[in-house]
DNA sequence: GCCGCATGTCGCAGGACTGTCGCAGGTAGG
DNA sequence: CCTACCTGCGACAGTCCTGCGACATGCGGC
């Protein structure tokens, strides 16, 4: 199962570092880089874990807290700076479940974030398989087998299968694509889509020109054989 | 049976979260920006529920809800800031069935408008199954069955036949094929209906030129076999 | 039976949709 | 710094869709 972090972060330089540790930990990451933007796409994707900087422009990070507080039960962790220790405190009494300063040292951020998802996971899960045909996706491992065999795949690539694969043959619009996969606020061309298809069928279909598993519903999008 | 849904909201990053997220659902969407827009659109096109913002630019929503209760019985569910909740009130006097306050979140808002439908909708529905005789629809996979055979038909031949079957044998005039299926705008002649009805035919009825499940209603339009 | 109108039945051409592939900037790793 | 890979983009071609028009057919009223 893959899991879903949103950074609501104004630096440019810590949210990227946040970015490429969370993605090396194999979640999928959502950014915004103020309160409001951060507010929409909580809602539109419903993340299972929100970090929040309290130092952010505009509407202040405490506020943002509670506003995601009084409407959702995701788990919500602050980060900020050593110096404004009684802005966590604030931020714990607003709603937030944790919190890590800054200067961080990104295991501990990252094995937070664990105790936070453990802590508000479904019950049960069962870690829903991700198999199709001769398809096989290990999320653990961000790893795709064909017939047992391992099948090299960038992360794009493998979201889009997982998505895919998790729609269990119902067809997906480009657009649903772009949204759960690039993400929100990506306008990006819908061709980009077709092109990341045809790059995947290249490498999990026995004839890409005559595709049996990643099926086109012209008019629709794609969808995975049944 | 596919609901149309209609969004009456100003500001675009709010309107966009809402149609992703009703599409998601599988509704149809249809949008407005100010008090006017809406009102034509709502009688033209009768959807089943109306979203309305009460902060709009010119006529405030507050006046478009007595407008569309004045001449219609659709559910309305009134969107807004938290922080007018006397204009909530006013809102539910003046008509309206339902509120929620920005920010919302997403799944309570998809939950109150399945209320709004059931409410208003007929008694059963259920996921109403998409089957007219030897024909069958599968929305997920946007495909029809033909004696459990696949045929293939276009985006625009699978809304119209949805729309029909939907009808359970009712009679559909060109027009309002046009506007639920092409949609909301399209001055299209109609004689593009009878074009996709020659087609159709020539898809799913053993004998195209007498037609046993698409029967056409002289002077009124097209209906499917009881 | 005749006439007028509604509908059926094509064929066509423009255009929408998708597959395919090469290119270049960017990124990660060595 | 170099290399390999990833990824978005654009271009092109082939296929399918679809609105339109023209003519044929059939139905209903007189």
């Amino acid at each position: 199962m893959i899991r879903t972090v949103m950074v609501v972060e104004d630096d440019d330089a810590i949210r990227m570092v946040l970015r490429t540790n969370l993605e090396d930990e194999g979640y999928r990451v959502l950014e915004a880089t103020t309160a409001e933007q951060g507010l929409v796409i909580v809602q539109d994707e419903q993340p299972d874990v929100v970090l929040v900087d309290l130092r952010l422009p505009g509407i202040h990070g405490l506020d943002l807290v509670r506003s995601l507080r009084a409407t959702s039960q995701v788990p919500i962790i602050i980060v900020t700076a050593q110096t404004d220790s009684h802005d966590v405190v604030a931020g714990l009494e607003a709603g937030a479940d944790d919190y890590v300063t800054k200067p961080f040292v990104a295991k501990e951020l990252m094995a937070r974030i664990r105790i936070q998802l453990r802590r508000s996971a479904p019950p049960e899960e069962g870690e829903e398989e991700l198999v199709c045909g001769p398809i096989e996706l290990h999320p653990d491992t961000a790893e795709v087998m064909r017939n047992g065999e391992l099948v090299p795949v960038s992360r794009i690539e493998f979201f889009v299968l997982a998505e895919l694969i998790g729609a269990k043959g119902r067809v997906l619009s480009r657009d649903h694509l772009l949204r759960k996969v690039w993400g929100y606020g990506n306008a990006g061309d819908g061709r980009v889509v077709d092109n990341l298809i045809y790059r995947l069928r290249n490498k999990i279909e026995d004839d890409p020109a005559n595709p049996e598993l990643l099926l086109t519903v012209r008019g629709f999008g794609y969808r995975m054989k049944a």
